[in-house]
RNA sequence: GGUCCGUUCGUCUAGGGGUUAGGACGUAUCCCUUUCACGGAUAAAACACGGGUUCGAUUCCCGUACGGACUGCCA
C-alpha cells in the first residue's frame, strides 16, 4: 500500500461559540498530525446560511490560537493548493460533483418541498408507524426524477421550482465502516435514508461537502465527534459512487454532563457556573453569554491537559503533560469507547498544578491587568514575590486577586473572632518593640526577619501562639495565607509599620466594645 | 419506535482468562507546620445482570438491563 502523508482536518462549524468538545476533537487531530508528521488542517463548514453567526470564525480561530493548536493549512494560514477553506466558497465545486452523481445514477432530483415532508412525518407519526423516511421504499412515492417523465422533470427544473438533490441510496447491501477507535460497524443499506446531498439554495448538506472536500484535501483520517458514525454509512455509500479512496475513520466518544445524564451542552455550563467553552462568548441574549476557561482563570496548558486526558491516555500513571509530551504519547489506538464526564474539579487540579509550575515573573505578568484593573500599581517585584508565596494558594488565576486583594488595599474586615480571643491592648508596647526591633534590621529577607522575631519572642517570653496569628490578621486580615515573616519581608519597614499599627488601632476598638 | 455505539471505585481511567483489580481527582484521617495551602502517608470506594466457552472468567461469545448518539433541504 501507498505511504501517504498524514492530512487530519478540524471542520467546526461557525454557528456560535466552539464548546469544548469541539476543542478536544481539534487537540486530537492536531496530536495525531503532529505525531506523524503530518499536516492539521482547519476547514469552515458553513454551508447554513441560516444558521451562520457572525464572530463564530474568528472565535475558533481565536480559541486555537490561545490553545496553541494553529492550523498548518486553513482560511489565513495557507496552503493554497488545497483551498479556499471555507466551504461558502466552494459552492461550484459542490454542485459539479452532486451532478456527476446524477449521471451515474446515484443520486436524483427531489421536488418534495419541506413542508410536504414535514407533512409526511406527521402522518406516520400520527398513525403510529415508525418515523417516515425518504428511502428505497417510499422514493417511489414521492416527486422526483426518478417518478416523473423526463420532460416534466425538465420543464420543473427550467421553471424554476425548488429542488434539492438526493443520495439514491441502494438497497440490500451491507455496508462496514471500519473505525479505528470502534472496530467494525456494520450497516444495512435499507435502513438508511436518501439523504439530501445539495440543498435547494444550491449549497451542499455536511455529507456532500465533507466527503467531496475531505478527497480534494487528500485527508487520510477523519478524527471526529461519535454523533456522526450513523451518518458514516452514508459517507462510505458516496466515496463508493465517486469510486474514491475512503480516509481512515475514528469517532471520538462524547463528553458528558458533570451530573445527570447526557452530553455536556452550554446550558450545563451556565446552570452550574462552570466554563464548559475555551474562551467567553457574548451572544444576542444573555442565556447564549458564556463564561470561558481563559476568563475563568484557566491556563491554556492546563485546559489542553485536562482534555487530552477525557477520552484518552497514555497507559501509564503519567497524568501531567507538556504539549510535546502528549505529542510524543499520543496514539488513536489508546482512545477510549465509552463517554466520559465532564469533571470540573479535576479540571482545577490541573490548573493549580500549572499554577504552581509557573515562574513568580509569568504569573506577575498576568496578574498585574487584574490588580491594575483594580486601580493598583504595584512595583513588579512586588508582584513577583507576592504570585511567589500565592501561587500555591490559588486554583484560578482570578483567586490571586480574590484572595489576594488584601496584600494591595487596606482592609477593611478582618477575622474578629480570633482577635477577640488573642488581642489583649496591654500586649500592644511588645508588638511595638518587635516592629521597632525589625525596622532596625539590615537586611529584609524572609529568614533574617524570622530570626529577629525569634529572638524577640525568646527575650520577652512570648510564645509563637501570642504573636502570630495577631501578625498575620493586622497584616492580611485573616488566618489564611503565607508565612509571617514572608509577608513581612514582602512589605518592608515602612508598610509594616504602617499596616500594624492601623490594625492595633482596629483592634483596640474592637476589643473595648 | 427504528438504527448504531457503549458499560471497571462517586468521577477520569489502567489492566486483561489465574492480580491483594493499579493510578489520579474528590472525600476522610494522620504527619509536616505560626495559619492556609503545598508536600507526604493511610483509609473507605469498582469489574451492571444472566447464560454460555473454559480446569478457571472482570477479561472471550450471546442475551438482558441501563446509558448515550443518530433518526432535518443542521452540522
Amino acid at each position: 500500500m501507498e505511504i501517504k502523508n498524514v492530512r487530519v482536518r478540524f471542520a467546526p462549524s461557525p454557528t456560535g461559540a466552539l464548546h469544548i468538545g469541539g476543542m478536544r476533537t481539534a487537540l486530537y487531530n492536531y496530536l495525531f498530525a503532529r505525531k506523524t508528521g503530518g499536516t492539521f488542517i482547519l476547514r469552515i463548514e458553513d454551508t447554513d446560511q441560516l444558521r451562520y453567526v457572525p464572530g463564530a470564525e474568528s472565535y475558533i480561530l481565536e480559541s486555537l490560537q490561545w490553545a496553541g493548536l494553529l492550523p498548518d493549512e486553513g482560511p489565513g494560514f495557507g496552503g493554497g493548493a488545497y483551498g479556499p477553506y471555507r466551504q461558502s466558497e466552494r459552492k461550484d465545486i459542490y454542485q459539479r460533483y452532486a451532478q456527476e452523481l446524477i449521471r451515474s445514477g446515484h443520486a436524483y432530483y427531489a421536488f418534495d418541498t419541506p413542508e410536504m415532508l414535514e407533512a409526511c412525518r406527521q402522518e406516520t407519526q400520527e398513525k403510529g408507524e415508525s418515523a417516515f423516511k425518504y428511502d428505497s421504499q417510499t422514493r417511489l412515492k414521492m416527486s422526483n426524477s426518478l417518478t416523473l417523465p423526463e420532460e416534466e422533470v425538465q420543464a420543473r427544473i427550467e421553471r424554476g421550482d425548488p429542488w434539492a438533490i438526493r443520495l439514491k441510496v441502494p438497497s440490500g447491501e451491507i455496508i462496514e465502516v471500519d473505525d479505528l477507535v470502534r472496530g467494525i460497524v456494520h450497516f444495512q443499506s435499507n435502513e438508511l435514508d436518501d439523504k439530501v446531498i445539495l440543498k435547494s439554495d444550491g449549497m451542499p448538506t455536511y455529507h456532500l461537502a465533507n466527503i467531496v472536500d475531505d478527497h480534494l484535501m487528500e485527508i487520510t483520517h477523519v478524527i471526529r465527534g461519535e454523533e456522526w458514525l450513523p451518518s458514516t454509512a452514508h459517507h462510505v455509500l458516496l466515496y463508493r459512487a465517486f469510486g474514491w479512496e475512503m480516509p481512515r475513520f475514528s469517532h471520538l466518544p462524547l463528553i458528558l454532563k458533570p451530573s445527570g445524564q447526557g452530553k455536556l451542552s452550554k446550558r450545563d455550563g451556565v446552570q452550574l457556573g462552570i466554563p464548559v467553552f475555551p474562551l467567553s462568548w457574548k451572544g444576542d441574549t444573555p442565556e447564549d453569554s458564556f463564561t470561558g476557561f481563559r476568563e475563568a482563570g484557566f491556563l491554556p496548558n492546563a485546559v489542553i491537559n485536562f482534555l487530552a486526558l477525557l477520552g484518552w491516555n497514555p497507559g501509564t500513571d503519567q497524568e501531567l503533560f507538556t504539549l510535546d509530551e502528549l505529542v510524543e504519547a499520543f496514539t488513536i489506538e489508546k482512545i477510549g469507547k465509552s463517554g466520559s464526564r465532564f469533571d470540573y474539579d479535576k479540571a482545577k487540579w490541573f490548573n493549580q498544578q500549572y499554577i504552581m509550575a509557573t515562574s513568580d515573573e509569568t504569573l506577575a505578568g498576568l496578574v498585574r491587568p487584574m490588580v491594575e484593573a483594580q486601580g493598583y500599581h504595584p512595583r513588579e517585584s512586588f508582584l513577583q514575590a507576592f504570585c511567589g508565596m500565592m501561587k500555591e494558594r490559588v486554583v484560578v488565576l482570578s483567586d490571586f486577586w480574590d484572595t489576594g486583594r488584601y496584600f494591595f488595599e487596606d482592609l477593611v474586615v478582618f477575622d474578629e473572632k480570633t482577635i477577640a480571643k488573642k488581642w489583649d491592648t496591654g500586649n500592644k508596647t511588645l508588638f511595638e518593640g518587635m516592629i521597632s526591633r525589625l525596622e532596625a534590621l539590615e537586611s529584609f529577607d524572609p529568614e533574617t526577619v524570622h530570626q529577629a522575631m525569634e529572638a524577640y519572642m525568646q527575650e520577652k517570653n512570648l510564645k509563637p501562639g501570642d504573636v502570630f496569628p495577631i501578625l498575620r490578621i493586622a497584616l492580611i486580615g485573616t488566618m489564611k495565607g503565607p508565612g509571617v515573616a514572608e509577608m513581612l519581608s514582602l512589605f518592608g519597614p515602612a508598610e509594616l509599620r504602617r499596616r500594624l499599627e492601623r490594625a492595633f488601632g482596629l483592634f483596640d476598638a474592637l476589643v473595648s466594645q
